[in-house]
DNA sequence: CATGAATGAGACTTCATTCAT
DNA sequence: TATGAATGAAGTCTCATTCAT
């Protein structure tokens, strides 16, 4: 049952995988343009220049597009955590309370950021987050999704203990903590949305006050926040 | 030629109010428990034991229902509010911090206990905000809602400012908090959804504790905050 | 079963009456400005400040009322034809064929006006000739409808054969060359409506050349023709 | 990477118009037998036993459909009028004044013979021609049905200034004389429709007359008319 | 693997008609 | 007589999915 691992296979592999990844492309595309109702499986077959029936050879139905998709948000919003840790661990002398504040920081920048510079996902993001009523239905989740949001608010999580260790901040249930910081900042870039009601709503600077309210009212120095402001600022907006 | 202009004609009128009311209420029970597409104005209709067409005489097609729904949940909201602010008055002694503070905190709590309160009011709020898309096209939209939407937002608003000048906490601009603290909150709540993948996400308290940073983070007396939590809690949880 | 003729009753019959005309008022109306599925019950009744059921009470149903439009129609043609004859008597010496003439000219031209005299009845009559089915079906076609018909041919023929005996015209089969003046006249009538795309079509002068075309093709003299023109035309205009 | 762009291909083509003119042709039945109302698109595809969802596959909506059969018609009788007139060329001494006669002749007997030759395409016209209102609204009216259209008058106005120019008949107006001819002789055709109220309506040669009349109204020689007036309608019927 | 024709349920909306008041 | 609430079938159109080729 297992097929043979040579070349030819590979290659096959490979370009099964490049088509998965331009059907979900196109897909997020239509999502996010035209909302859930705009995604439908003709479109999406005509975007793509594929015949309906092609998809399925892809993808089992629309919710598993719609998982896949969900997938790859998480996912990419976790490598680019990686990278801004990265980034930000040279920018401060190692091992300072101020470095354990900037690397935290701008992880949170990281989601700060993301309606900038993907807005897709984002988006996909509010979808997801907003229905009352699972997306999509629970028995059909891929369970494989959990994992990677496990993993992903345990690195939030484990900048906010590291940040603690050095002092920058005083004690409290990091877990918690984390998920305050999450909730409250995914909130506030939502309201977005809502700008052709009330401008200020659409302000981007909005979030930025509110993270630094929130680590201040976690315990971290006002003062500290605002030495750590602009190299935040740059290491979040240089990601891709 | 005149038609009797009292009993009957008053009587048609309300039961032609009931009516409408009797299509809201079940449309929005419809909404929050299947979402947008479980809304249909079929399943509405039999929901309701009414023929199809009869829905036509009350609300001219489907968005107009929507629309509606959207501004009852304001209003209502609204009210929530009025009744707070009434009933925070006395429980401190008039003109100072802690009223005022006091106040501000039952004015966040009625908006943090909505989802207990009113389960159904919040998740349309959820949906409306969480949707990118409008819900209804915004030209269409009916432009009544936003005064309310206002107001909302204007009478959180005054509420930080009395507490600003009562000392309660430092200096800001109130309109950019406002919409931060609700946000925020906003945020938060509708994390609770992901109960199933995270326990902690459904933690009644997760909510509380972002709104006492937050309002530390204003600059407001954590023993202030710790000294009315019992009050706010009862007079949030009190409301209708 | 006789309902006793008296004041009261007789009153009641007017107002029957009278709402009965006003109902088929504002269905020709709507008719002609909005196409046969503009006639909505509905529309009639918002239109008439009534409701639906009332109407019921003046006609058994939609084809009840479209077939008294029709009558109607038939009916007005009908005496359209007879003040045009009592108009046309006095204009020429009586007993000449240039009088016989001219009757004849008016009466074709009592059709020929009817699109800007009563536009609204002549687009029924587009209608009702134009439909390959017919309008009401035949079984319930109110069969009073059918004397109006002949008449209105009668009377033409009458005086076609009236011309033909004073010499104005050639020998040839009276009711038949009714039918064929009627009918062309009522196709060329018919183009205008296509005036958006030949504009030729809308001009209303094509009708008075055709009909002199097939009078002069009938055997009258083009001069006699010419002679009467001017009085002919005044005259059809004149009627109501 | 390459499809077979050959049988395969050309195949399906192929089916897919097969297809489209089976569509065409049930929707003209339809049309024709139970008038607009009758032709529905669950009707429609009850007779072709096919899905309600196939026919949009076809054509993008009713209208669309309403459309094509109209251009259908148009371009069949262009056919016709092409054929006619080739059968008519050897009929007669070329560049006689007989000639030209019988080719007009047999191009207005091509549409006086239409609806026996097609008795569909032919209610369809009248069903055109009748509506007061636009059957397609202007907007989504197809231009191209414009040419063919123009195409046809201009046809027949070609025959009557060469009969003209022949000596067959008396100068005046092409256009204007074209589109005489056209609306009279639609009008009388059209009667016949009403032949259960007045049985010579449904008369055949009633048009034949009119057509007589109305040449001989131009100018033309009865006698000339006389002697061409079997080999017209001998060619005239040989049409498919 | 790919195609696209076909399915059929279901979406919203309209409308002539009935009937209790 | 008049009202207007209610009916329910029928209208057009959409869409995820299947399947023979």
């Amino acid at each position: 049952m297992t097929t043979p691992p040579d070349a030819a296979q590979l290659g096959r592999e490979e370009r099964r995988a490049a088509t998965r990844e331009r059907i979900l492309e196109t897909a997020m595309r239509l999502l996010v343009e035209q909302g859930w109702e705009g995604l439908t499986i003709a479109k999406l077959a005509r975007e793509l220049d594929y015949a309906v029936g092609a998809l399925y050879r892809y993808f089992p139905g629309k919710s598993a597009i719609l998982t896949s998709l969900e997938r790859r948000v998480v996912e990419r919003l976790g490598q680019d955590l990686e990278r801004a840790a990265e980034a930000a661990r040279g920018a401060r002398p190692e091992g300072t309370p101020e470095a354990a504040l900037l690397e935290l920081r701008v992880a949170v920048g990281v989601y700060e950021t993301l309606p900038l510079r993907r807005p897709t996902d984002f988006k996909l993001l509010m979808l997801s987050l907003g229905e009352p009523r699972e997306l999509v239905a629970s028995e059909e989740m891929d369970p494989s999704l959990l994992p990677g949001f496990r993993a992903l608010i345990g690195g939030f999580a484990a900048r906010l203990i590291a940040a603690t260790a050095a002092g920058a901040r005083t004690e409290g249930n990091a877990l918690r903590r984390t998920l305050r910081l999450w909730g409250a900042l995914h909130g506030v870039l939502q309201l977005r949305k809502q700008g052709r009601f009330e401008p200020t709503l659409a302000d981007a600077e909005l979030a930025e006050e509110l993270v630094e309210d929130l680590l201040a009212g976690f315990g971290a120095d006002r003062a500290a926040l605002d030495g750590i402001r602009d190299d935040a600022r740059r290491l979040a907006h240089a990601l891709p």
